[in-house]
RNA sequence: GGGCGGUUAGUUUAAUGGUAAAACAUCUCGUUUACACCGAGAAGAGUGGAAGUCCGAUUCUUCCACCGCCCACCA
């Protein structure tokens, strides 16, 4: 009979939350609760999910891929942990807070720093749940127990540690640099945290008189300087910034200038006497070949600067505004507004020479939109020379093997090539410089580069740090490649001596319909609830992994994720035609069928039905194992797909209508159900359950 | 500017040195031991363009075009 449960169709939304509770409740998630002897280990650490966000398809299939993977270890009798968290997520976490507070009215500067990092907490335990709730809802089962935070005490104790080992071995230091300054946010930030927009400005070329005697005294005397000879043509973006000039420079090569190396310019309006230099950094093609270098408020021109011992001229205050340095007319105001003052002034003096139309990129804040004034600001910075190299030696000896291999290179290429890290923010919320008297906190890539071990309880000699150091596997979208990947390996190599994961395996890129990377600020993003809402768990995570195939990019089509309701629908229907022909429920463990499993079904009794359909699992099954074991999701699933589909539903249940082995099909349909587990876990136990109600189907022997 | 990847039926993708496969969509027929979220079948591309290697290329090489991604950055 069939159990009244068994409608014709399957509900996900009858299921998922139930089955859920029900491996909960089982402690399997937890590598310390799973049943039998368990001597092979199997470790993963979650990339963490920021506490501002919420799912989006990146997270699915990511946590979907490594889901797979742990269900099928822990089926296969490994004693597996999967260690969840969340980022405390620096600018982005402070800015959503910020965010919040403003609709209130409310500015941080008002609260204090105390009060609003009381806000910071309260938001934190407010949406830390939301996320893992989500990550709950597509199945994914990793050890709660174990729910580490960025910010936790113990990983707090790792942070200090980790930056009082750097600071001893001198490796930490203290510097001037231009950084991109988000004036807006008050903080430095990466280039990652940068966005360009393209946009049409002008571009205004000014005469810099030269410091020949009658030039220059003309132009004390506030008279027109004049003729071609005496003067050097620099074009610019930004005319304000010409206030803080300490040089005009050219290229080596350029013969135009060959003569004026070594000379001197009058810097216009602040009347100062600045070098000429050549600097191969310059552009010979670009504008007049002729670049004004303002060391404090451009990131290559505090380069040249550092080459030639440029004095470095602060004219733009951390708010904005002009400072004393930037001299009368400007002093007090907005850079913005000073702009136009300075055209004036030039004007006026006959030193503007022409202004074009340009389109250029403009830098942005990322977390604000605010735009970025580069500027001199005084950082902390880790060297980067000796850790690099730790890391491209663990990546060229395979201590930790890149998947794809291409871009194994691509990410020895950028380690070579790092410069140090900036590891100061000027933010509230986030680990607190151990220094006395510092206000910055670390970047928060500070604290997830210590990750994999620090979850683990390091710097204490835990007993999980001892299991479960190295883990076996991570993945990441290849943009964090550099800024994440490459950062857990060298600490990893610097603090534990060995590299944190085995395997670190760049995912797909989930792009959408158009081809284009989905963007939430462009509304081009699909909401991964809304389509569990319409077709349950176990269909998205079939759609998005169907759709992961040999390429790097994934163009989301929703089409899968109805091929994926319809399988689910499938799977139940066989379930049930199963449960039909065996006339009511089997208990498996009691019944002939342990025995039979192990294929010591009579060979005489077979039909020729039997035998292939036996056959064609045998091969599905250890290609499945391959292609899991290789990474390759989406093809295992194709694979599973089309055998249940094509083999077993259309061909051999067909044939079973007129001839049934009953020991063969539950063989084949018992076994399907555990390979198709790992890839669509609610329905498969539910339908588990259907047979036998007395274990759950997540800890089954795995079929092999 | 540097690097990487893609271009195959209407769509999303697969495959192969010997003239291409699947899913969805379309059309036709069928459906009383699961499933209309089903079954059987049909039609539909000669694999972006050009050249080369080869008996033979969609598959290898080169160039071009278009699309996308990453990195750097434009004074």
């Amino acid at each position: 009979m069939i159990p009244k449960e068994l409608n014709s169709a399957y509900d996900p939304k009858k299921t998922e939350n139930k089955i859920y509770k029900l491996w909960e409740k089982s402690g399997y998630f937890s590598p310390d609760k799973l049943p039998g002897k368990r001597t092979k280990k199997f470790s993963v650490m979650m990339a963490p999910p920021n506490i501002t966000g919420s799912l989006h398809m990146g997270h699915v299939l990511e946590n979907t891929e490594v889901d797979i993977l742990v269900r099928m270890k822990r089926m296969r009798g490994f004693k597996t942990l999967w260690l969840p968290g969340i980022d405390h997520a620096g600018i982005a976490g402070q800015n959503a807070v910020e965010k919040e507070l403003r609709k209130q009215g409310i500015r941080r500067h008002d609260l204090g720093r105390e009060k609003f990092l009381e806000k910071m907490w309260e938001w934190k335990s407010k949406y830390e749940h939301v996320i893992l709730d989500q990550l709950k809802k597509i199945g994914v089962s990793s050890d709660w127990s174990r729910t580490r935070f960025t910010m936790d005490p113990n990983i707090n104790t790792a942070i200090q540690k980790a930056f009082i080992h750097y600071y001893k071995k001198d490796w930490i230091y203290r510097g001037e640099r231009v950084i991109n300054w988000c004036q807006r946010c008050g903080t430095g930030i990466s280039d990652l945290e940068m966005e360009y927009k393209e946009e049409k400005g002008k571009l205004y070329h000014i005469k810099y008189p030269l410091a020949l005697r009658p030039a220059s005294q003309k132009l004390q005397r506030g008279e027109q300087a004049q003729g071609d000879n005496d003067i050097i043509i620099v074009a610019t973006t930004r005319p304000e910034t010409m206030l803080g000039d300490t040089a005009v420079a050219v290229n080596p090569k350029d013969s135009r200038y060959k003569n004026l190396v070594g000379k001197e310019a009058v810097l216009p309006i602040q009347n100062r006497k600045i070098p000429i230099i050549a600097d191969i950094s310059i552009d010979m093609k670009f504008g007049t070949g002729a670049v004004k270098v303002t060391p404090a408020h451009d990131v290559t021109d505090f380069e040249i600067s550092q080459r030639h011992n440029l004095p470095k001229v602060q004219i733009i205050n951390e708010r904005g505004i002009m400072t004393a340095e930037a001299g009368k007319i400007c002093e007090g105001f907005k850079a913005g507004e000073c702009r136009e003052k300075v055209i004036e002034k030039l004007g006026e003096l006959g030193l503007l020479q022409k202004i074009e139309d340009y389109t250029h990129n403009v830098a942005y804040c990322e977390r604000c939109s605010a735009k970025i004034e580069p500027r001199l600001s005084k950082q902390w910075f880790l060297k980067m020379s000796e850790l690099a190299k730790l890391a491209i030696g663990a990546i060229k000896n395979k201590e930790t093997i890149i998947i794809p291999k291409k871009w194994e290179r691509v990410l020895i290429d950028r380690l070579k090539n790092e410069r140090d890290w900036n590891i100061s923010r000027q933010l509230w919320w986030g680990h607190k410089i151990p220094i006395e008297g510092e206000n910055d906190v670390l970047d928060t890539w500070f604290s997830s580069a210590l990750w994999p071990f620090a979850t683990l309880g390091w710097p204490k000699k835990t007993k999980d740090l001892k299991n479960y150091y190295p883990t076996d596997f991570i993945t990441s979208a290849r943009d964090i490649l550099n800024i994440w990947i490459a950062k857990m390996i060298f600490s990893g190599k610097e603090f534990m001596g060995r590299s944190p994961f085995k395997i670190a395996y760049i995912h797909a890129t989930i792009l959408n319909k158009e081809g284009k990377r989905m963007s939430k600020s462009l509304g081009t993003g699909v909401d991964p609830l809304e389509l569990i809402e319409k077709y349950g768990a176990d269909a998205v995570r079939f759609g998005i992994i169907y759709q992961n195939l040999g390429n790097q990019d994934i163009r989301f089509n929703e089409n899968a994720m109805i091929t994926g309701k319809k399988f689910a629908n499938k799977i139940w229907n066989a379930t049930r035609f199963v449960l039909m022909a065996q006339n009511g429920k089997f208990e498996i463990r009691n019944s002939k069928f342990e025995k039979n499993s192990k294929l010591k079904i009579k060979n005489s009794k077979l039909t020729e039905a039997d035998k292939k359909i036996l056959n064609g699992l045998k091969k599905t099954t250890a290609e499945v194992n391959n292609l899991i074991e290789k990474y390759e999701f989406g093809k295992a699933l194709h694979l599973l797909y089309d055998f249940f589909w094509h083999e077993y539903a259309d061909v051999y249940i067909e044939a079973v209508k007129k001839q049934l082995n009953r020991e063969v099909i539950l063989k084949v349909h018992i076994d399907l159900l555990k390979l198709l587990h790992p890839f669509m876990p609610f329905i498969t136990e539910e339908l588990w359950g259907m047979f036998d109600k007395k274990g759950l189907l997540i800890i089954e022997k795995w079929p092999n």
